[in-house]
DNA sequence: CAATAAAAAACGAACATTCTTTTTAGGAGC
DNA sequence: GCTCCTAAAAAGAATGTTCGTTTTTTATTG
């Protein structure tokens, strides 16, 4: 009687989609052909389905995959002491750009989660965990690095935690899109940003 | 009903445009067949194909379409008094959110900009001409606004312009893709931003 | 240690759809 | 007569999926 290490399985499945990952950054997903994938794989489409029930469950699975390496890569951040917002965001993209080998990637993720419910939630899961991490981040800066009381702290990061997640997306957009996109000066200006705390009362 | 002048003909191409772009948001461009653009259009095969080559075209015309009327949108404003970044950010979205009925489809627009050139091409001319016009109505801004000087506040406006329409863009992402996406939140974070000069220099 | 049996994994040609596009013949308004 | 359209059919290509077969892997037995 075989057996079959049930990590091996897991393993091939994630190289299929690591594979497919691939030719959705070029393609996108509805233009990218089971026969692509196959062929990517270097499997057969009898092997591919073993794995998957079909087209669409290869796609989600390969999104929950990208997103997942995402995560962890957020929840290994963590430091003694507070970051500069500006710093923060470097840091953050530095990550990303390490892990998810083509931005371009994200923008299909983003479009697919328009349109789908599931794509929508797994996305909708991951962006506000990424969110909640920045918050933690800018409550320690703004307390310990720059001083505030600790309930305006909290308010403030509250509500610049989706700002600055709304930043970020926009230089992933901006860097795939415009040729003469300058990230430095991009990433100095969101450096330059300072909360106006009179306005947030 | 038909009429033999070029503006009709021009008009009933925006028409089909316009029904292709409904599906467009609600299904994506590639999962979008011509057998539901005929139906939606209310058209027959033969109508639409004698208005397009085929679906590329159509697509990056219903494309050019969108993008177009963001154009002519951006272009209707200019006032005489200077605008704070928060309400222009205001007035832009109020703006996009009229001409497009859905914000979703500007996420598939900017998903197949990542994949073909021609979209992304497009795509950059408008984007790059709303980041202008957003540069202009800064410089105002920092100008007679704030009272800055004019070559300062020039510099300032051509280093935030960039990530104001990534804060714009962040917004339409966050507003489609979040559940609990808190617009008015998001808008008064973007509207506390201050520009720390000393860090522009 | 080899031989073997059984199960899992992989193959890949074939299949049934679905899709885009073209073509047909005809009708309505100017 | 000219243009724009309809309705339907169908060609031709591409797609997702299935399934009978073959290969590889694994545990057990002689």
């Amino acid at each position: 009687m075989p057996k079959v290490t049930a990590e091996h399985r897991e393993s091939r499945k994630h190289e299929i989609a690591a594979a497919a990952l691939r030719l959705f950054a070029q393609k996108g997903f509805q233009a990218t052909s089971m026969a692509d994938i196959i062929a990517e794989s270097g499997l057969s489409a009898g092997a591919i389905y073993g794995h998957f029930k079909g087209k669409d469950e290869l796609i989600h699975s390969a999104i929950s995959d990208l997103l997942e390496v995402r995560l962890h890569g957020v929840e290994a951040a963590g430091t003694a002491d507070p970051v500069a917002p500006g710093e923060l965001l470097r840091t953050f993209l530095d990550g990303i750009e390490t892990e998810v080998d083509d931005l371009g990637l994200l923008l299909q993720v983003w479009a697919q989660a328009a349109l789908d419910v599931s794509s929508r939630e797994s996305t909708d899961r991951i962006g506000s965990h990424l969110r909640r991490v920045l918050e933690l981040y800018l409550v320690d800066w703004y307390e310990r690095g720059l001083g505030m009381p600790a309930h305006e702290a909290e308010r403030t990061a509250a509500a610049f935690a989706s700002l600055y997640l709304g930043i970020l997306q926009g230089y992933v957009i901006q860097n795939t899109i415009f040729e003469s996109f300058d990230r430095d000066a991009y990433l100095d200006a969101a450096s330059a940003v300072r909360p106006d705390f009179t306005l947030l009362a």
